[in-house]
DNA sequence: CCTGTATATTCGGATTTCCGAATTTAATGG
DNA sequence: CCATTAAATTCGGAAATCCGAATATACAGG
C-alpha cells in the first residue's frame, strides 16, 4: 500500500464514499451500501472488489452476505491520511441504526 | 477543494511527487521540479497548472522564474493529509541545498 | 532587435478508468 | 429440486485522463 495507490482509491466518488462509511461504521454489508449510496449493485460491487484487491479493505462472509471493514494491516499513515479526510466528508453521513437498509 | 478533489489531484506520481516536495522546501521553483523529476518540462506545467486551478499551489512569479509554494488558504483537513502522506514518501527526497539543480 | 532561457499552452492520439447490461455463483428456504 | 436473494464477474463501449510534440509567451542580456 503506497501513498499513490491509496490517493487512487480514493480518487473516485464512490469509492471514497465507502471507504468513508466503512469506516465510521466498522463494519457494513454489500447491500447497505448499495442502498445508501444508490448506485447499482455491480458498480458497487466492482467497487470493492477494487478496494479489497489493493489492500484497504477485507470482506467478512456469513451466509449469503459479505460484511466489508477497514483492513486490520493498513500502516499508521494511511488511517491518518482517512481520519483527517473524514472530518469534512464523514459528518455529513452519520447513519442511525434505524436508516439502516435492514436487508441483513 | 472537497476531499473528492485532493484525492484526484494526488493520485498521479508526479503531481504527488510534486505537492510533497513543494511542501518540504516551502517553495520551488519549475525548473528545479524539471531536473528532479525527469520529468519534459510540459509534462510538470501542465501538472501544475492543474494543482494551481484547483486550489492546492500557488504561484510566485519573479522575472523568467515561477515559485509554487501550497496554497495559504488550505484547509486544516488539507494540511493533514498532505502530513500523513509524507511519512511513507517524503523522507525519501531529503532534497540539500548543493543537490539543487542551480538553475535559478 | 536578437538570442537564449524559463514557462505555459495547444492539439491529437493513446491509454486508462468507469459504467451499463447481462450473466454467474452461492446460499437460503419452501 | 426450484425460486429467491446477495454478491461477484464479464464484456463492450463511453468517457476521462495522460502524454509527446510542437508552438507560444515572457523576460533578460548583449
Amino acid at each position: 500500500m503506497t501513498p499513490l495507490q491509496l490517493c487512487k482509491c480514493l480518487a473516485d466518488e464512490t469509492r471514497l464514499k465507502i471507504v468513508m462509511r466503512v469506516r465510521q461504521h466498522g463494519e457494513l454489508c454489500v447491500c447497505d451500501l448499495v442502498d445508501t449510496l444508490g448506485q447499482p449493485q455491480p458498480t458497487v460491487s466492482r467497487h470493492l472488489s477494487q478496494l479489497r484487491e489493493c489492500g484497504l479493505l477485507a470482506v467478512r462472509k456469513d451466509a449469503q452476505w459479505a460484511y466489508y471493514r477497514l483492513h486490520e494491516g493498513l500502516p499508521a499513515w494511511a488511517m491518518d491520511v482517512l481520519e483527517a479526510l473524514q472530518a469534512p466528508v464523514g459528518k455529513q453521513f452519520p447513519l442511525k441504526p434505524d436508516q439502516r437498509s435492514g436487508c441483513c
